[in-house]
DNA sequence: CAAAAAAGGTAAAAAAGTGTAAAAATTGAG
DNA sequence: CTCAATTTTTACACTTTTTTACCTTTTTTG
């Protein structure tokens, strides 16, 4: 289990990286808003601890990119005063706890393993599903697209593309986004990989004529049913 | 889906807002009784969810009313205290769900999409929304534009802004509005990309010579069908 | 009212982004 | 190691978006 530590608490931050580190996790620590955001570009993590008071960039915008990139990976806030409209804000970002310093290492160690329990399972239960597209069956642990009487057998990628097709809740997948899903890198942004499986997606699903996935030119895809 | 949003509370209810449209909902937001009930009847909701406590028109009152206009539509109350009296008249009234505040926007939104999943399990989760510009048909989500025998595929600007004249409900349009939810840019001021598309959009749609695309100088456009 | 200024219309060029076949590189099972 | 499947890169034609250029219309100014 990979986190990113986002504290710009020089004197504190290095000790939660301590504790978190002797209780199992791998930790990465930042110290901005600006760094987490570009570690975060950089890495796969499976959750976050954020500081909401930082300079420049604070917790909430950084939750904010970090949304942008991946709609529910959890996201832990430091915070020093219990605000409610902190609270408000945190929340409608899809906070999934809150600490409130000063807090102890025990409550903060238990808190994180109690959000990635409840997000990992949530997870699992989302990996169980069987996705309908048109008439198409999709069932994302086997890989497997069935239509009608034919199965094709998806590649690791392309199952992962439809995946996130299927899981985003209007269907529109920024680029960058599925940049970040699939290959967790920021630096893809020449390739053309990302096209050639809209490409063979899209060749998958060619039989069923209300199926379609659209480009939205320099933003991403979206696909729609009719 | 399209929800009504009625709340007082001018701090609270642009989240929730926010957080329901991150969810793929469209949410129209009203702040008091008489508001909400003058934009339901203007507009098609697929649920509401009404503030019980509001001056002068509280959300009963308007949900009599909604109940009146439309008596199958879901309706969800928010509610400070967990009042007997309360939920015996909000029940009475047919209310689909309570929530009680303070509420976290996970909570609201599974509830929300529990209350529209019972309310309607036949219909389709995409909004399937086909607006008709004289003897043309503009399908929003495929982006297609029938017009007799004939249909053009819309690129993602063209559609964007037709569904922008589609959805004014009288048709006009301001400059600032368009490129604000096209490019969400203020700063477009000087490109002309604006009056591009309204010339594309002007030939596609010029087959039909009952249909008019007029500029109010100064201000925007306006969508005409004599 | 006439001239200047501001705003708009639209064709066409330029810039940015995309589709996809096919070649090259990588990976992994046997 | 070898071979086949998978992934990445390449190449190039095509599409979409933005900008430019130049002309017309509308509004403002004196």
């Amino acid at each position: 289990m990979h986190l990113l530590l986002v504290d710009d608490d020089l004197t504190l931050s290095p000790l939660t990286k301590e504790y978190l580190e002797a209780k199992g996790f791998a930790v990465t620590m930042r110290h901005s808003g600006d760094e987490g955001l570009s570690a975060f570009k950089s890495g796969t993590f499976d959750g976050c601890i954020l500081d909401v008071r930082m300079p420049f960039k604070d917790g909430f915008s950084l939750a904010e990119d970090i949304r942008q990139l991946n709609p529910n990976i959890p996201i832990l806030f430091l915070t020093g005063a219990v605000q409610k409209e902190e609270r408000i804000r945190g929340l409608a970002l899809g906070a999934d706890d809150y600490i409130t310093k000063p807090f102890s290492m025990e409550e903060l160690y238990l808190r994180v393993r109690n959000t990635l329990k409840r997000s990992n399972a949530q997870q699992k239960q989302s990996e169980k599903a069987i996705h309908e597209i048109g008439l198409y069956r999709f069932d994302v642990a086997s890989r497997e697209l069935h239509g009608g009487s034919e199965m094709v057998k998806l590649t690791a990628i392309e199952a992962k593309l439809l995946q996130l097709f299927c899981e985003s809740n209007n269907g529109i997948i920024r680029r960058d986004t599925a940049l970040q899903r699939i290959w967790g890198d920021e630096d893809m942004l020449k390739g053309r990989s990302l096209n050639v499986y809209v490409s063979k997606l899209r060749t998958f699903l060619s039989a069923e004529t209300r199926i379609e996935i659209l480009n939205v030119h320099g933003e991403g895809y979206q696909l729609v049913v009719r």
